[in-house]
RNA sequence: GGAGAGAUGGCCGAGUGGUCGAAGGCGCACCCCUGCUAAGGGUGUAUACGUCAAAAGCGUAUCGAGGGUUCAAAUCCCUCUCUCUCCGCCA
């Protein structure tokens, strides 16, 4: 969420920012109801203050045995417009809301301008792409021939974009999410933590996932109350006091960790002396794909469900640019120790994520697709997710509590990196050598 | 699933309708005293929002959440959520 300050005092300017990404904000009708706002909320307060003045009279009389009916009288008739003004400000207040939710970060200065990948700009390469003596085959290719990658079983017991996996190749599968934890957390200085996997709306608004995006992302019914519950209330003494309705507790499972990790901090004013903050969590992953149909149908590159080590970084605002860049190249070492080649762009404003102010992509080379595809995102979101879920840390210099910057990145994406293993070490016979720094994780195997 | 008890400021804890944003304590900050530790004394110590160019000031809201009663709610009523204890069940 964007600081509505500076939607009032800067809305010609904030909007031209916003303009890099594509979007346009309708700044008449923003300022109007704006100018509504402020009318009504002014109007509403001050018949607050009056209500409160003259209660306060009347406990003061009552307390010296005066009488107090005529102040009582003045105080009841101030009830109807004060409900009709608060009623008001809050129709107006929840509009106003509902567009703000809706807008996205202001890109950084460094981010490039450009409407979609094409204005993503290469920062750097690392490694050189094998040069093969055969025609590389594709992950699906090199793992069916394998028997250890299945498609269509997990099309019976699911549907399309799902995988089984057995054997050594899903033990690979595993010792991948074990090395990448144990490089974070030893070397990277992260904390480690397991986290839910279904999540209330509370923790995706935070985020920015809602009210958005509410289509990615698998949805689980559940609600609170049930029609016995709901009966007994009614019966009870104070039928119409009662207000009865169920009410949606439906969960969400994370399409990301970066929705429950990112979350810890939400609501909480964190100590300086703890920061920054650096989790790492592994978790599945789900996503609907909704709107993705016809694209990377084949293979395991874009799934419903998948296995990916997020790491989270809760940090002042001064360092969280310094942060991005450190995250980044944490992630960036797991590809290295693998020995798989990869390029990172920087997102154009046109291609970054809703919440993000800045994003560095990292692609991993895939033979089989003779192209570098997308195995990381790695995104400084400034203080837009904090203020959206109030996470807020206590600035030694003003000692006032002020909104945090919150980060993120893939590190990696697990069943991605898994492909580009498959791709970049696959031998002409069909086997497929175990990167020197997994085989500690797969008891000294060589190959599969 | 059944029975019960709770939820108040950074923490502990008082407060059952009225000058309560909330006593007291702890912690923290600053000051005083004290020859440097300990002890003692004083002062201060929530957040958000609005108004304002900004600050000050003023106003509004917030005692788990939502709703209700009332001129007035931390306090009374209803619903929900969460926590704890006991029983049952369970990976």
């Amino acid at each position: 969420m964007l600081d509505p300050k500076l939607l009032r005092a800067d809305l010609d300017n904030t909007v031209r920012k916003l303009a890099r990404r594509g979007i346009t904000v309708d700044t008449a009708a923003l300022a109007a109801i704006e100018e509504q706002r402020k009318r009504v909320q002014v109007h509403a307060e001050q018949l607050q203050a009056e209500r409160n003045a003259k209660s306060k009279a009347i406990g003061m009389a009552k307390a010296k045995g005066e009488d107090a009916s005529k102040v009582m009288q003045e105080a009841s008739t101030i009830g109807a417009a004060l409900t009709q003004a608060q009623a008001e400000l809050e129709r107006i207040q929840t509009a106003l809301n509902d567009v703000v939710l809706g807008i996205p970060n202001i890109p950084h200065e460094s981010v490039p301008e450009g409407h979609d990948e094409r204005g993503n700009i290469e920062v750097r390469r690392w490694g050189e792409p094998r040069k093969f003596d055969f025609t590389p085959k594709d992950h699906v290719e090199v793992g069916e021939r394998l028997g250890l990658m299945d498609f269509e079983v997990a099309a019976k017991i699911s549907g399309a974009r799902f995988v089984v996996m057995k054997g050594t190749l899903a033990r690979l599968h595993r010792a991948l999410i074990q090395f990448m934890l144990d490089l974070h957390t030893r070397d990277h200085g992260y904390v480690e933590v397991y986290v839910p996997y279904l999540v209330n709306s509370a923790s995706l608004r935070g985020t920015g996932q809602l009210p958005k995006f509410e289509a990615d992302l698998f949805k689980v019914p559940h609600e609170s109350i049930d029609d016995e519950v709901a009966l007994k209330a009614l019966q009870g003494k104070d039928n119409d006091s009662v207000a009865v309705k169920k009410i949606d507790r439906s969960l969400y499972l994370i399409p990301t960790a970066e929705v429950p990790v990112t979350n810890l901090v939400r609501d909480v004013i964190v100590d300086a002396k703890e920061m920054p903050l650096k989790f790492v969590c592994h978790t599945p992953c789900f996503r609907s794909e909704a709107g993705s149909y016809g694209k990377d149908t084949r293979g395991m590159i874009r799934q419903h469900q998948f296995e990916k080590v997020e790491l989270v970084q809760i940090v002042p605002p001064r360092d969280s640019y310094a942060a991005l860049e450190a995250l980044t190249g944490h992630a960036e070492k797991i590809l290295q120790l693998l020995q798989l080649p990869y390029r990172v762009v920087t997102l154009c404003a046109g291609d970054m994520g809703f919440s993000a102010a800045k994003t560095y992509d990292i692609e991993v080379w895939l033979p089989g697709q003779n192209r570098y595809r997308e195995i990381s995102s790695c995104s400084n979101f400034e203080d837009f997710q904090a203020r959206r879920m109030q996470a807020r840390w206590r600035n030694p210099e003003t000692s006032k509590p002020e909104l945090a910057h919150t980060l993120n990145g893939s590190g990696l994406a697990v069943g991605r990196t898994l492909v580009a293993i498959l791709e970049n070490y696959q031998q002409q016979d069909g086997r497929v050598q175990v990167p020197s720094a997994l085989r500690p994780y797969v008891g000294g195997l060589e190959s599969i």
